[in-house]
RNA sequence: GCCGAAGUGGCGGAAUUGGCAGACGCGACGGUCUCAAACACCGUUGGGCGCUUCAGCCCGUGCCGGUUCGAGUCCGGCCUUCGGCACCA
């Protein structure tokens, strides 16, 4: 009597056989072809959701299908440790964010192992480790001796209650999250790495295999413009220098009546008159309070205040008055724009909001320029109102104005880009400290590399209002000054987390390495690496930040290739059974421990791979679980109990059993291949009714069954490691099922002998006919043409044309 | 607001380039087994009309329009929901 499929005895027991035998731990035998299946590494908060199996369960079958294709694969894992997160537990409820996190590390390690991923644990890295932040300060070192890293002023959000900075996460509507004071900017002298000198690179996505949607954000993140820096000379006494617009439409320049700057502008205090002082400022301190998503609205009203100062239009010879406005952003362009209201709709409804001048340049059948925001037309036909230039066509004009722009010296060719620099900087204790020493003497000073780490003091003191407690620890702070040895001040900011994430996948091939981040020779061996799968909310910032990081390794020489990710997949976002994200506040969490304790792992990696399409996730509803144990059952079933013997069966009906099982090989691997788990599970499953099914009719021969029920187990293997690899035992088959081959699909013998067609007349489908594979058009027109059903609806009359698509379907059209 | 996706039965979803809409599963209903329950198994299941002998017919993939022999799939215009927006990771 074969005992009962008992997920909670068999599980285990093949994990600490797994385990003991270190059967995950990556080959170094260098025998077989490499592959890094990378997936992104999860935030110790301290408890391993939902959210956590749904990327990693699909991405450890992706691993196991590779590996059972015949692949070393490497397949690691790691914390992402610093953050914000432990730093709020710190100040909320006086832990140290150190032990927090590595309690937390702990708890998510044990829960992790329990999922049955096949992850290689030796090479476990965690990056508020000092082994691991060491490199993280080394690379910062590196990338300042290439000139990429540099210090600017930069805002910040300033809560002026906690008189801290603050995340934007921090910031809910304007107002600190804890103290509802009003957040305001402030500028502070930060990092920043040049990840813009690679904006260009960044662009191009040959030869990888990412989804489109992800490569079109970045393109659009990145947002090149091509156009014209012109130069504005500013009609003030003591400012020489003119200011500079970046603008896309130079052939507009006639038309510029007045110009904008942000309010952030540098320019901004020195050219304001004395009259406009008080307003300037007023409307300089509301814009600090005004989120960024809100200044680009296209439906707010425009608002702006004139400072009083003229610039000259180096065109037109025109003085044109000089204003601020919230809708010019510093950080884009030059932070200052010329406005050409009659060309362009923002600055059509500013100018109708002020009673500014508005000139149009092109000819077009109607300007009304009193009308609202629609007569700001965009397109035109020949150039008007423009001295020399009048007539020249629309499509020469670009190019015209800037030919003269640039002998004139009044402006030049140039490109920008909506991508900023990466700031880097944090005004927060939790995270890699920048190895950089400011000196009265020598300025700013690296930390030499054999000091490295600059290790984080710890029992640190959150002080409730003030600034990073680093700043506080005067023996820290404190040091010589590694060029002059006078004293010195360390850099008490630290690195944005996004940095020990940009370069964690190069250092998971060497991961102990004591004396360079990697060595050479296991990056040759795996990178770049092969398939990343992570969360598509990362589409745009660790992706990019990644690329640049590669990037610049690439141009000093330490890793070889141009992209660090070959192929990139992304899984959608699981939320709860109301379809909204799981919190506990809302109620609606799904604890996969609970999952996990009621119906194995198994089972719950299964239901979450078979709930829909990886890339789309949605709501997870528990409801289903039932279908995938049955199946599971029903597998168990077929394996440890073969139809009665003595049956020698029927060969036809053998036949039939491995064509199914080989046109399920080929829809798998397929599946497997495009991430597309839930169909696989559907496929197995109805393989697995069809073994059910025929052992029911008791007429199948006992080596195609045998044969059937084999190739199931090892489909199935990277889906449900512990109960394949169970089967496959009592199926007296050596240990492991994890390393026998993947089934290689046999087209001889899963040929079918006839298809159903579907005869349509007038596009209606009004017949099904039962054909030889190989029919042609005519016999299947001539059988189509003979019923009595199709005739029905021809009523005899000549077809007028028929489309025959072979295997498929015949429309005849009347 | 800007960028990127997605809308298909009561529910999750399937339909590789335009070619039989609803695979697979949940739930529901009916049945087998059982003293009963659980487990398991079998059948039906998009909506409407028809089914007294035969069994078929119409509608249907967010909404409106278009292209095509044929549209869930392509095009134009809307609506709704979700992801990202640079200090959450």
């Amino acid at each position: 009597m074969p005992d009962r499929y008992e997920p909670h005895t068999i599980e285990p027991k093949w994990r600490e056989r797994w385990r003991a035998d270190g059967i995950d731990h990556t080959p170094d035998d260098h025998e077989r072809p490499a592959w890094y299946a990378l997936t992104m590494f999860p935030y110790p908060s301290g408890d391993l959701h939902t959210g956590h199996w749904y990327a990693m369960a699909p991405s450890d079958a992706a691993a196991r299908f590779r590996r059972m294709q015949g692949y070393d694969v490497l397949f690691p894992i790691g914390f992402d440790a610093f953050g914000l997160p432990a730093e709020n537990a710190a100040i909320q409820r006086s832990v140290d964010p150190k032990a927090w996190t590595y309690g937390n590390i702990e708890r998510m390690r044990e829960q992790l192992h329990t999922m049955g991923a096949s992850f290689d644990w030796k090479r476990e890295i965690v990056t508020c480790d000092p082994e691991y932040y060491r490199w993280t300060q080394w690379w910062f070192l590196k990338l300042y001796e290439q000139g990429l890293a540099y210090r600017a002023e930069a805002a910040a959000n300033w809560c002026p209650g906690c008189q801290t900075v603050l995340a934007n996460e921090q910031v809910l509507d304007g107002r600190c999250e804890r103290s509802d004071d009003i957040v305001e900017r402030r500028f502070l002298t930060q990092w920043f790495f040049r990840i813009t000198d690679y904006a260009e690179e960044l662009l191009d996505f040959r030869g990888l295999d990412w989804p489109e949607r992800i490569t079109t954000m970045q393109r659009n993140w990145i947002g090149r413009s091509e156009g014209a820096s012109l130069h504005f000379p500013v009609d003030i006494a003591g400012v020489d220098e003119p200011l500079t617009i970046f603008t896309t439409r130079p052939d507009t320049v006639y038309g510029a009546t007045f110009m904008v700057l942000a309010p952030e502008h540098q320019l901004v205090e020195r050219i304001t008159s004395d009259g406009q002082r008080t307003a300037i400022a007023e409307y300089v301190a509301a814009t600090a309070r005004t989120p960024e998503i809100e200044r680009l609205s296209t439906e707010r009203a425009k608002t702006g205040v004139f400072t009083g100062a003229w610039a000259v239009n180096p065109f037109t010879g025109t003085r044109i008055p000089i204003w601020i406005a919230d809708y010019v952003l510093v950080t884009y362009g030059t932070g200052a724009i010329m406005a050409v209201p009659a060309h362009d709709e923002r600055d059509f409804a500013f100018a109708r909001d002020h009673g500014l001048e508005i000139t149009p340049v092109f000819d077009h059948d109607e300007v009304d320029v009193t009308a609202p925001l629609a007569a700001a037309f965009t397109d035109g036909r020949a150039m008007i109102n423009s001295g020399p230039f009048d007539g020249t066509p629309a499509s020469e004009a670009i190019a015209a104005v800037l030919a003269h722009a640039e002998a004139e010296g009044t402006g030049e060719r140039a490109v920008t880009y909506r991508l900023r620099d990466w700031l880097i900087s944090r005004q927060r204790y939790w995270g890699t400290p920048i190895p950089m020493i400011h000196c009265e003497a020598c300025g700013v000073t690296p930390v030499p590399e054999r000091e490295l780490p600059v290790l984080l003091p710890e029992n640190v003191q959150f002080t409730p209002a003030g600034q990073s407690p680093l700043t506080q620890i005067a023996e820290w702070v404190n040091v010589d000054c590694p060029a002059c040895g006078r004293r010195a001040r360390r850099e008490t900011d630290t690195l944005d987390t996004f940095m020990c994430s940009s370069w964690y996948q190069m250092r998971y091939v060497d991961p102990d390495n004591p004396d360079r981040p990697f060595s050479h020779e296991a990056a040759q061996r795996w990178l770049p690496v092969d398939l990343y799968t992570g969360g598509a909310e990362h589409a745009v910032m660790h992706l990019l930040y990644t690329r640049f990081f590669w990037k610049a390794a690439r141009d000093m020489g330490v890793v070889e290739g141009d992209e660090p990710m070959q192929r990139l997949f992304n899984q959608g976002v699981i939320v709860g059974p109301d379809g909204n994200r799981m919190s506990k506040s809302r109620g609606n969490v799904v604890a996969p421990d609970e999952q996990v304790e009621r119906h194995g792992v198994d089972a719950f990696r299964c239901q979450l791979m078979f709930i829909g399409p990886w890339d789309q996730g949605g709501p997870y509803n528990p409801s289903g679980m039932p279908g995938i144990v049955r199946w599971l059952n029903r597998l168990w079933s077929v394996a440890v109990e073969p139809p009665h013997a003595g049956a020698d069966g029927d060969a036809a009906a053998g036949r039939e059993l491995l064509a199914a099982t080989q046109r399920t090989v080929r829809d798998v691997t397929s599946d497997f291949e495009g991430f597309r788990f839930n169909t696989a599970i559907a496929r197995l499953m109805e393989l697995t009714t069809a073994l059910a099914r025929a052992r029911e009719a008791g007429a199948v021969e006992a080596d195609a069954w045998e044969r059937s029920v084999e190739t199931l187990i090892l489909l199935t293997a990277p889906l449900a490691p512990h109960i394949t690899e169970e089967l496959w035992g009592r199926c007296g088959k050596p240990y492991s099922v994890h390393r026998q081959a993947w089934p290689e699909f046999d087209e001889s013998l899963a040929a079918e002998e006839t298809v159903e067609i579907a005869i349509q007349v007038n596009g209606k489908v009004r017949e099904r006919l039962t054909l030889p594979v190989d029919t042609g058009e005519d016999a299947a027109r001539t059988r189509a043409l003979a019923s009595a059903r199709v005739r029905a609806w021809t009523e005899d009359k000549a077809p007028r044309r028929v489309i025959y698509v072979p295997g498929k379907l015949l429309n005849i059209v009347v």
